[in-house]
DNA sequence: CCCTGATTCGC
DNA sequence: GCGAATCAGG
């Protein structure tokens, strides 16, 4: 695999968006962890919140918190001071319902509301997770495990880079940025247009989409005779334009 | 052990 | 320029 500008660009959105180097790698195959920092070193996107800190910086880290603020010592030597911009947390972030209730009515015509799905469980303890389910996909497809194969790539490839903006009114929608090993990754709408955005609901644990979505993507074949068309999910093959 | 990013260095 | 190997912290 060779680094295109498609690539290399959603290399540098998904590390700007603080997604860890295996989550890029994974999401455009072909290329290693390693293969990804290096990279990003070599583009410049240098150095995000990493896990190893430095001497200096941990003994930044450690004083700043605890002294004063005022004390600021300006040390013999230019100590970075990463600032964490911004509050990535790109692992655990499921579904944040922060609607924005004001009005924004232009767009999004046929848009059902959804307002009333609020999340309940006021108090409700979220204890269990995922504990190792093997299941069966509802199209009858052979569940295997994580390791075992590459999931095919089945519907449109979430390759084709989200536009960095995204209308407003999509803005709490799972965007590209938003995928992790947790949630749905099915596209939804068309890529470069303002609603494009992807599932989101949990994974069928150990398939990259949901339960749903997997019995779209994975189908038990069909005599021949039986099939008929195939429903082209995405109008077939990319069109290259110009 | 697992994970993470950083760095090196042969290609 | 690329990325595996290696390093180093969590």
């Amino acid at each position: 695999m060779s680094w295109t500008d498609e690539r290399i660009d959603t290399l540098k959105t998904m590390w700007e968006a603080g997604q860890t180097a295996s989550q890029i790698a994974e999401a455009l195959g072909g290329v290693s962890r390693n293969a990804v920092i290096g990279k990003a070193h070599r583009l410049g996107l240098q150095s995000r919140p990493s896990p190893v800190t430095t001497k200096e910086e941990a003994r930044a880290a450690e004083s700043a918190p605890a002294a004063a603020p005022v004390a600021a010592a300006p040390a013999p030597k230019p100590s970075p001071a990463p600032v964490r911009t911004a509050a990535p947390a790109p692992a655990a972030r499921p579904a944040p319902p922060p609607f924005a209730t004001d009005s924004t009515p232009e767009a999004a015509p046929a848009a059902s509301e959804v307002d009333d799905e609020a999340e309940e469980a006021p108090s409700a303890p979220p204890v269990k997770r995922e504990p190792v389910l093997r299941s069966v996909g509802p199209g009858g497809f052979v569940r295997q495990a994580p390791g075992e194969q590459q999931p095919p790539i089945a519907p449109a490839p979430p390759r084709r880079l989200v536009p960095a903006r995204t209308a407003p009114e999509f803005a709490n929608k799972t965007s590209l940025l938003d995928l992790n090993d947790k949630i749905c990754k099915w596209p939804l709408g068309h890529p470069g247009e303002p609603d494009f955005h992807f599932c989101g609901d949990k994974v069928n644990p150990g398939f990259p989409y949901c339960v749903e979505h997997c019995g779209h993507a994975y189908q038990a074949q069909l005599p021949r005779r039986d099939r008929r068309a195939p429903p082209l999910p995405f109008g077939g093959p990319r069109m290259r334009l110009g």
